[in-house]
DNA sequence: CTTTAACCTATCCGAAAGGATAGGTCTGTA
DNA sequence: TACAGACCTATCCTTTCGGATAGGTTAAAG
């Protein structure tokens, strides 16, 4: 089984081959970066899976995945990144990659992942890929007074005014306030598009 | 390796233990239900994985599978299904499941799987895993008539009703009787309510 | 101790929404 | 032809919403 392993920092690139190779049946390769990488892809006979980091020089974001998925051979290619978002990963996996591997995997995870690849598999975590893709931060709700979040709520619920106003204990001339405030706010211009970014931004 | 096999088919399990047999250092065991499964896990020593079909005699949903989680020997479970959604898959996942394997999968990726989870890691399809939910049908949009979702539509855009009048040109009133009709088929209060359930069922 | 700013509160009024009711136009069918 | 049913249209009328304006409270800054 031949492995070829891209990543512009020495310490994990070592330690990645040091346990492969201490498997016993794979030759691992080694690339810093895009270019050396597609030489050795060029130079020597196919290999049974190809790992790209998402941060080294000359990968420019999913171009360098595509390119070298591109190339000749036919090789499977995986993407090995620490901070890459479920958003990357599923680009890359859509791309045609052969995996996606986060570096915060444990070792002996990612080798198991690493030979599941070269067999032919395709492998992304599970939970890396279930998890919700929580928006980072909700600028709105930083934006918003707390009554403008409790009228807020009420409204992506479908009351009144006059509902919530009973719910909130303050009178219904109030709600409309907050209302108009948040409509300017969260830049809506009436109340049913105010409902869909909220709903949109995921509060409530 | 021991892994465990629960399946009512019988030839599928045939089919399957013979496949893993033929690697040559994975012992399979087989039930034809959960019953005999759980007798097998209690008598002999823990399996490095279980496989349970969903819909073989005992299973009762993911309740078999949670009853075969808990079980004594902490072994890892799988879940075998060959109609299950996504939505049954990530729920098994949830409870702890060790992977899920649908019966679509080809033999040869399958042993593969088999073998990632006996080794501990979890497993599931990506391309199943990443499908979007579609909903089957808009029950929704069958059931509205071609004005009232075009009246829909300029409602998820945040019109009033005076716009949408003028974009169809028809007159605000009209547009009212649509709303109210529309309100009632897709059970909201207000058009509030409409905009968001229209939203939800992904219209528009 | 003022001052400023941000927030919550309230009043009034024009505009929009929502309900009830009814006529008009197509289908397909007896 | 007559009829039923589904759809689009329109006219009143009441409720609700949305905008403009202004007073009251609290906390931080001068």
């Amino acid at each position: 089984m031949r492995v070829l392993i891209a990543d512009d920092h020495d310490l994990l690139r070592d330690t990645l081959v040091m346990f492969l190779e201490a498997q016993g049946d794979i030759i691992v390769r080694q690339a810093a970066n895009l270019g050396e990488a597609h030489k050795l892809i060029d130079a020597e006979e196919v290999f049974d899976l190809v790992l790209l980091d998402l941060n080294m020089p000359g990968m420019n974001g999913l171009e360098g995945l595509r390119a070298t998925l591109a190339m000749n051979g036919g090789q499977r290619v995986a993407l090995l990144s620490g901070e890459a978002t479920r958003e990357i990963a599923e680009n890359a996996l859509e791309a045609g990659a052969a995996g996606f591997v986060p570096k915060t995997l444990p070792a002996k995870s990612m080798i198991n992942a690493v030979k599941f690849m070269a067999m032919g598999e395709q492998y992304a975590p599970i939970d890396f890929m279930t998890a919700l893709d929580e928006s980072p931060e909700h600028p709105l709700a930083e934006k918003l007074s707390p009554r403008e979040l409790q009228v807020l709520k009420g409204l992506t619920e479908a009351k009144s005014n006059k509902e919530i106003a009973r719910d909130l204990d303050i009178t219904e001339p109030t709600v409309k306030l907050h209302m108009k405030t948040l409509y300017r706010k969260v830049g809506a211009a009436n109340r049913t598009q105010a409902a869909l970014i909220a709903r949109e931004a995921g509060l409530f």
